[in-house]
Formats: structure tokens, C-alpha cells, sequence
DNA sequence: CTGAAAGCGCTTACAG
DNA sequence: CTGAAAGCGCTTACAG
């Protein structure tokens, strides 16, 4: 004792019956006499018996586990995002053994080997699926999996994306039906295909309607390079009637800039952003901003991956042909003060956008 | 192919070798004569080989794990904790089973008996330290663990814990100092051992100073409850001269109340949180709060149980004698505009406090 | 340097 | 309903 851990063999020496017995008695088998199975629990419970994981998973082929490869752990969409996956692994008594990478293709795909035999299906964020053959070369093969946020040009796994194209778009005509016509674009990252999205709807739209004047700015999707943005903005001759950030952050960062500028939001200058983060609507003024339900992201990719898992051991093949096209989310368009004022009243009155949280 | 995955067996057969040499080459082992070794890598590269991880650490007695146990994974605090554990993994080549357990005592109690054989090692925050007995018969025997933010009556594991008390006593001196006489304290969740080591302080400093007036609301951590408590303040008799929240969330939710109803921070009324959150910097007008970094308790606490682990395979022994008392973290002080603008100058002026990431 | 064999702690047909 | 035995896929003394 005390130096060694309890084993099923233990649990079976003590209760006076073999392994199987403990084995069928604790898996809650239908074939065990029941004055039998009470003897081995009781057994089990007094020896503070549990039973080895990897033993566990290595004899059953099973691990109750869902491998989660993220490029990170932390940060707003992270963190919402896990929260989904959490909520719908506990309801289906499943863990989450995480993983992040943080921009490393070489460390996500020895993340992704690093799952075979210790998960039951992957969940999983790459903005590596443009590279030819590199997902098929690195997620484990056998294994169910669902892609989240990750373009595929020819989609070769079930896959979940927001539509950043859709939301870009019904920002950009948001302001303009408030009358803005020069609108800046605060970009993201030129790697990330959310941000790609979102700058291909602002082209877009701005395109499809003559009279709307559109600029764009660089930005890294935090805040710091919005602050950055919104200085260059204010610095360039011509101010424009709003600004577009990428993401929320930006906004926050570009907001900041402009209330140290005494640039008044939304009288000099309206501001949207995207995401929809909590602080969106504590800011002053509230930010007007396309709400993607990041959450719902995490519980629909696993109620999915589950349905696979569950439809059978043939991972793969199940997986093959379930792919087809992504299935997507479109983010809903959030109204508040920092497009302007009146434009947002206006709307409010006729009863339309924001009604969620606000 | 494509039905069964492959094994250990098939790169041996392939490569001409036994299993054993392609485990040692696989692993690095030197006994390995390097034409083999390279003849094996280039086999199992080719058969696209990983190996199973539950057969591995069944029979090495190693997972390369870490078990996180917490009471939630999202929200900005696990966030960030989250955050700082990651960065400590993934630099130790380690891989994060997280659990989570939403206020429900036995799903913790399972959640960390599932641990067994899973992991090396186990990260704990439990509000259920003061229940006797609870994590003695919850841990799993013989694994190391480091408790996080969880009160020990009678310290038995490694801790560390955030210096709460001292945290909130500090913030009230510093609104004592700018001349705040009558200061409401926007308490937390009456469970939550947080909430009450910062009310604890908040009563202590109060008591220490002759004229200092305290008063106190109910709150829940979020900022729902900061604005209600925030509009009870306004409707209490005699209005406060400062707010403390319990937490920053609440402090904008209380802030919020105040905008609306045309309070003006800090001229009317000062205000403070505790946590200095990202946003705390943000808000307008910005937030003195306490910060608590987060992330580095985290990392601090993944490291001590790494150590431990690294230390031998007698677990639980180690971790009876590394205990004794709790590492403390203490908060620092983050003077900005709500507390109080000029005061805030004024400190600014002798370049004390907020000298961080302002 | 290499291989045959035992063993990690379970689960699960197979007999009875 | 129960047990003896094989097997899950690895690692690691033990011999040589």
C-alpha cells in the first residue's frame, strides 16, 4: 500500500471473484448476479479503486476523449469557442485533451500524430488547409474528424465555418443605409482566412454600389495595431465617414485612438467592428458589430464529430462521406451607438436589429 | 489498409528489424546502429506510423500529460490561466486534459478520478477544499498534484493561491488616500473563497481606519449583478463617496448603471474593481483595479508540479513534503481615471502605481 | 547492437 | 452468471 496503485486485481483478490467479474461488474454489464456486483462495488469504493485510463482505452479501443487542436488556447474567440465544445463534451460525459501550436505548422502537425490512441475523434482549426496535402498528411488517419474555421479547397472533411464574406458585407451596407459613403477597412492578419473573408466582403460590397468610396488599413486583429490604425487614419488627409475594423479588438483600439484625437464617435466619425465581444456594449460609445455566436461554432462541431463517432468504427470512410460542403454560420448584425446615433434609434424604433442582449 | 491502422508490427516487418529496435530508434535510444535507425525512420515516415498513446503509456508509465481540473474553462480568469499553463506546456513538450465541472461536486470528484492513468500529473482548483475529506478522497493516489486558489484548511498539497485579502485591503487604502471617506463594497458569490478573502480585506481595512465608513451589496461576479447592485447604490439614502467591486466585471456593470443614469465617474462617484482585466483600460473612464496576473499563476503552479513530477515516481510522498503553506501571489495596485482623476495624477507625478502595461 | 519475451492494466470473446 | 485466457500496442529488462 501506499506505494503502489490499486488495481482491478486488487479489487478482484479482495471481492473473491476474477477480473472479468470486476470488470463487468464496475462497466454496469447486465451479466453479473447482483449480490455479486454489490460486493465489488463496495469492494472498489472502500479501496478507493480507479481504473487505468490508458489501460481502459488501450483493451476497449475507446477513450471517451475528444482531441481539440486549436492555434491557441487563450483570448476571447478561444475561450467562447471551448466553451461550446465543453458544454456539449459534458452533456455526452466526454473529455477534451487540448492542444495549441500558436502559428507552428510543424508543431500542429506533430500535435495532431501526437492524438492516435489517445482520442476517439479530433476537433479541429488549422489556417494550414490551403497547403496542399498538409492535412491529409497530418491528421491521423482512421480518425473521425471535423474542421472548424479551416478552408479547404477541395473539402475533404466535415467542416463548420462562419460566414465572414456575408457578415463583411452586411456591415459595409449597414453604413452605407446610414449614409456613410467613405468607409476605412482596418484589415487582419494577410495569413488568416477570417480576416480574408471579412476584407473580400468589404471589396465586395463597397464594389456593388457606385458612390460608396472605400480605403483600407493594415491590422493585426489586436488592439494595439487598431490604435495604430486609427492614428493613421485621423493623419491622412481625407477623414472618412466611418471605419470598418476586422474584429472588435481593433475597433476597441481604433476607438481609443480617436477619443485621445477628441475625435467624437459616432458624431465625427461612425466605427464598426466585428465579433461582437462582451465589452462591445460597455464601451462609450456601444459598438455596432456582427455577432458571431462563437460558442455555437464549438457545439455544433462536436454534435457532429459525435455523430460520426457514434455512426460507427469506420472513421475515415464515415468521414469521407459526410465532407461535402461546409456547413456554415452567418453572423448576425449587432446595431448600436458607435454607427450613429440616429441611424441606430431609427432602426431601433422600427423594431429590427440588436434585440438580442441588449 | 485503410481498415486498421498501423502499428509498431508494421514498421518492424517492413523495416526488417523487431519491434524493439523500432521502439529504441523511434525513441531515440542510443543502442541503435544508425544505418538501422535511419532505415526504420524512413519506414515509418513512409507508413505514415504514429504510435498509439494509450499502448504507450500503459506500458512506459508515462503520458507526457497534465490534468487540468477547474471549475469552468472560459471566462476570462481560465482564460488566462489556461493561458499561462499552455505556455509552461507546450515549452515542456506537454499535453493539457482538461476537465471541467460547473459547480457540481461529485462531476469534480469523477472528473478527477478519471485522471487516473491519464496523466502525470494533476492542476486543481476546487471551491471544495474546506469540505473534510474532500480531497483526500478525490485526488488520485500517488499522483502528484498543485492546488490552485484553493483554500486547505490544513495544507496537505503544494498551493498557490492569489493573496486576495491583502489585494482588497490595498485598494481601500489607496481610496482612503484620495480622500474617500464612505466606500460600498460590491461583494461576490458568498461561496466563492475569493469573494471572500477580498471581503475580508475590505472589512479589515475599513475597521484599521477610525472614519472610514464601509457599506456592502451583494454581487455574483458578473456584470448583471454590478449593475443592480450599481442602481441600489444610487437609490440608497446617502450615496457613497467610492464603489469597490469585488471584480472588474461587476465594477462595469456598475458602471454602466452609473452612465445611465448620469452619474459621472469619478467626479460624482469613484470606483474600483479588482482583476484589471484587459477591458478595465478600455472602459471610459478607465478602471483602477487590482491586477492579478492570472497567467502567471499558471505558469507557476504547472511548473512546481512539473518539478515534482520530474523529482521521482514517488508521487504522493513528494507531494506530502513539498506542502507546508500556500505560495502566495500578491496584486498590484493599478491607478487610473475612475478612482479619482486627480489623485490618479497626482500618483502618476511620483511615478508610483500603473506604471505596468499603461 | 539486437531480438524474444514479459508485462503494463484493462476488456472481451470463448467455454462452461 | 463466471472464469481462464488472449489480446490491445507498446516498452524494457534480460540474454546474447
Amino acid at each position: 500500500m501506499g506505494r503502489q496503485a490499486v488495481t482491478i486485481r486488487d479489487v478482484a483478490r479482495e471481492a473473491k471473484v476474477s477480473v472479468a467479474t470486476v470488470s463487468r461488474a464496475l462497466n454496469g454489464h447486465s451479466n453479473v448476479a447482483e449480490p455479486v456486483r454489490r460486493q465489488v462495488l463496495e469492494v472498489a469504493r472502500r479501496l478507493r479503486y480507479s481504473p487505468h485510463g490508458a489501460a481502459r482505452s488501450l483493451s476497449s479501443r475507446s477513450t471517451q476523449t475528444i482531441g481539440v487542436v486549436l492555434p491557441d488556447l487563450h483570448g476571447e474567440f478561444f475561450s467562447e469557442l471551448i466553451r461550446g465544445i465543453d458544454a456539449v463534451a459534458r452533456a455526452r460525459g466526454r473529455r477534451l485533451l487540448l492542444s495549441s501550436y500558436h502559428g507552428d505548422p510543424d508543431e500542429q502537425g506533430a500535435a495532431l500524430r501526437a492524438m492516435r490512441g489517445r482520442v476517439d475523434g479530433l476537433l479541429v482549426m488549422s489556417p494550414y488547409g490551403d497547403r496542399p496535402g498538409f492535412l491529409a498528411e497530418n491528421l491521423p488517419q482512421l480518425l473521425p474528424v471535423v474542421l472548424i474555421n479551416t478552408h479547404q479547397p477541395e473539402p475533404a472533411w466535415p467542416a463548420l465555418e462562419i460566414d465572414n464574406h456575408a457578415g463583411a458585407v452586411a456591415m459595409v451596407e449597414h453604413l452605407l443605409a446610414l449614409g456613410h459613403r467613405r468607409i476605412a477597412f482596418i484589415g487582419g492578419p494577410a495569413h488568416n482566412h477570417d480576416a480574408r473573408e471579412r476584407l473580400r466582403g468589404f471589396r465586395d460590397a463597397i464594389a456593388a454600389h457606385p458612390g460608396a468610396v472605400g480605403e483600407e488599413y493594415p491590422g493585426e486583429f489586436d488592439e494595439a495595431s487598431g490604435h495604430r490604425a486609427g492614428r493613421a487614419i485621423l493623419a491622412s488627409g481625407t477623414r472618412p465617414d466611418a471605419v470598418f475594423a476586422a474584429n472588435d479588438m481593433m475597433a476597441l483600439g481604433c476607438l481609443y485612438a480617436f477619443v485621445q484625437a477628441g475625435v467624437r464617435v459616432p458624431g465625427d466619425i461612425a466605427l464598426a467592428g466585428f465579433d461582437d465581444i462582451p465589452l462591445a456594449r460597455f464601451v462609450h460609445p456601444s459598438l455596432t458589430t456582427m455577432r458571431v455566436s462563437i460558442a455555437a461554432l464549438g457545439e455544433r462541431a462536436l454534435a457532429r464529430l459525435l455523430e460520426q463517432i457514434e455512426a460507427g468504427a469506420d472513421g475515415a470512410e464515415t468521414a469521407g462521406a459526410a465532407a461535402g460542403a461546409a456547413q456554415v454560420m452567418v453572423p448576425e448584425l449587432v446595431v448600436r451607438e458607435s454607427s450613429g446615433r440616429e441611424a441606430a434609434r431609427a432602426q431601433a424604433r422600427r423594431g429590427r436589429p440588436g434585440k438580442g442582449r441588449e
